[in-house]
DNA sequence: GTATTTTGTTTGTACATACAAAACAATAAC
DNA sequence: GTTATTGTTTTGTATGTACAAACAAAATAC
């Protein structure tokens, strides 16, 4: 049975952990886990954790945009949104109008005027993977998530 | 200027959220929500969460493997890691043994009698993955991601 | 051989995130 | 016009995860 492992010296894909490295889903989330370190870094110097500036980014270029789409854009639930928004508006950085059934989101002078900032942490936070990957790597990764994601989504 | 938009009619990136696809923070976070949600389900025969899994059968392959072993292998915090062998001791399927300043952990007789289910699990995960995206997208995805989150721990 | 430093684990606290159910508003059916 | 249906948001609850601080044991320095 040239399944079996029979030598002892060296170890199985189970024990060693090999059998992780090539599992998408921790190889996902390892790497989630990494490049979540680096955002928080590049965007401390705004105050606001990296999923919170992007959110303020796309209410800045458009104002009066509903919770739903928001949601949709950025790819997360509806009630992590709600709570999103909730934080953001608590401070001052957006604000709800409620719309009949919809609720409009805009920026409010506050919000806009981190307009700049918000842009300089994600071209710093690009720069620093970039650094460390390559962008030849980086871009390629990036391409292949957004591919696997839409086909996982269906 | 012509790096001003000057024509309404087609959206900025900033208003499409162009930006946020091209971003590997972005696509890294979406990719792990979707890739989870999949593994949710392959892993709900088991009655455990897919990170509870791995670790299961970590321990079973690698009996009286301390707390910090499981978490360089995991990539997770010791903290985190210790919260999982709470919940799975809870759930008697692993044991703590304390020597000295370290914990081994080990495999009860219930934990040991998941082997199988767990790598089943593991499989039909494996599956279900591919079956959207085709090995050959499913395979280079996981090396790259693996060669990148080596990068970034630097 | 005590004092200091290092290492491994746990606890307190906080946050992102999801799902399910509820609340609420608008619209359609009759 | 009331009732049923549909669409959007919020709330309750749960979980994974981290960081910082506390703690305990071991190792090292003197």
């Amino acid at each position: 049975m040239p399944n079996e492992p029979n030598n002892k010296t060296e170890p199985s894909s189970e024990q060693d952990g090999t059998f992780l490295h090539t599992c998408m889903y921790f190889t996902t989330n390892r790497l989630s886990r990494a490049i979540t370190r680096l955002a928080d870094e590049a965007f401390a110097m705004t105050g606001l954790a990296p999923a919170y500036g992007y959110l303020v980014r796309l209410v800045i270029a458009n104002p009066g945009i509903t919770q739903k789409e928001l949601s949709e854009k950025l790819y997360i639930t509806p009630s992590t949104l709600t709570r999103f928004i909730d934080k953001l508006e608590g401070k001052q950085l957006v604000e709800r109008q409620v719309q009949g059934k919809t609720v409009l989101v805009y920026p409010t002078v506050k919000g806009t005027a981190m307009k700049e900032t918000l842009h300089e942490a994600s071209k710093k936070l690009k720069a620093a993977y970039e650094a460390k990957l390559g962008k030849e790597l980086a871009d390629a990764l990036t391409r292949m998530q957004e591919s696997a994601s839409e086909l996982l989504e269906q």
